[in-house]
DNA sequence: ACCTGAACACCGTTCAAGT
DNA sequence: ACCTGAACACCGTTCAAGT
């Protein structure tokens, strides 16, 4: 081990190769979980280390528990950050301005943004346990749940019709992304380099004649489009709940 | 059936009262893998070591490896079991007898009971890398997907039309089963009954008003409607991109 | 043929001690 | 006030040695 490791980032992204001994940056929670967040994206989740994580901020392990409780609750505080990435995405907005339609439609395409951003990260967005049973990933913030539910309320849904609608959301959301996220993420975890991609062979196909002759179809990538049009098919059946419930009121 | 597992006894700390003499069943593959996943379901993933899975089995940590290459490769065996297991449902057919509809409603019902009987394991299912990009959870084997496609297929499906409901089907599995699978996996973890649910209280929820208003909606549970209704909105969307493409032949 | 003991490298975490 | 060295318990994995 080389003994001046103090890496410290000025600004964002300090890429490969860019060994700069540097001032002194103080150790700060935020700068932990940013660095971390980071350090999933590129290595992978299974690679980060309390230990390399020190190394990588210039520091000894044990210099983090000054910040962190533990590596379990730094996990969450990464989760945290990228849940609140989305929020903060450009084209998101917390108060429908053009009805509830283009409002899902934002949301949804800013969680995805971020979500591709991070395609190492965002399976831990979905699979880290909830505080609550009803905070659904990867909508999974009080803030994200409120402003929800109250964007469609405001915009003339019943009570159960917003649950409701919550509910269908997060699950498109999920299912969309992480399939999307995991044929993107699995390409570059610095180890896969080696093993060549262990993608069964055409011979292994042999007793798979359907799998062989779609082979083709099977490994283009659609994935914008279909998640454009799932989107749409589930704009309209939000609607549906949203009628359902209105005509229940009258 | 896992019925056979063998403690040795003596001093090793053995949690339940079950000091059964055993019959010294060898060990196996099928046997490591079997209790692995029994292991997971009780214990939940991060418990599963190689050390105690072997006490479990009444070994040294160090014989699993004649078996088994390794930790992440019992993970992987782990994976292909369940998903073999939800291949053996008796619900599901692999030759539509009745339309691809009932197929493919079958093949969701096969597919949520495996689920929520491991509802610890399943999101190993959802979450490990595929082999291949176009591998894609739940229906992550090739006996899954050749069959599927084969399935549509026969039932007049388009080759692409097969391809698109494959995607589809899975975005709608992996989303909804992953979330409703959260809800009931999060409760007893054997360390959850110490820290009491840190559900966020009525007093944290006092900035959220509308979801302190909704919290009862929030936190019921309409999992198996949702699901019911929700893949019945898939069977409709899938009837769409069948009629799509059928249009385009003619 | 099957299992174990001992060992190695690495991990999360604690705490008294350094600056 | 902030960081480190040393230590502990536990982990995955290897391999020569036991039966």
């Amino acid at each position: 081990m080389s003994d001046d490791e103090q890496y410290v980032d000025g600004d964002a992204d300090l890429v490969a190769g860019d060994p700069m001994p540097s001032a002194r940056v103080p150790l700060s929670r935020d700068r932990i979980v940013a660095t971390a967040l980071a350090f999933i994206d590129e290595q992978g989740l299974p690679g980060l280390t309390m230990r390399r994580l020190g190394e990588r901020l210039g520091v000894e392990a044990m210099s983090l528990y000054r910040y962190v409780p533990g590596r379990e609750d730094l996990l969450d505080a990464v989760v945290e950050a990228t849940v609140a990435e989305m929020q903060a995405d450009d084209e998101v907005v917390n108060t429908p301005a053009d009805g509830w339609q283009d409002y899902v439609i934002r949301l949804a395409h800013g969680v995805r943004r971020v979500a591709l951003r991070h395609p190492k990260a965002f399976p831990l967005v979905a699979s880290r346990p909830a505080e609550a049973p009803w905070l659904r990933p990867p909508l999974r913030s009080l803030d994200w749940v409120e402003s929800f539910l109250d964007a469609l309320v405001g915009e003339g849904f019943d009570d159960e019709a917003a649950v409701g609608a919550y509910r269908a959301f997060t699950s498109f959301l999920l299912g969309h992304l992480l399939l999307e996220v995991a044929t993107r993420g699995a390409d570059v975890g610095p180890l896969d380099v080696l093993e060549p991609e262990q993608e069964p062979g055409a011979d292994a196909l042999a007793e798979y004649p359907t799998v062989r002759r779609l082979a083709g179809d099977l490994s283009q990538d659609h994935s914008a489009t279909e998640f454009e049009e799932a989107l749409e098919d589930l704009v309209n059946r939000l609607a549906l709940i949203f009628n359902e419930h209105q005509r229940g009121h009258h």
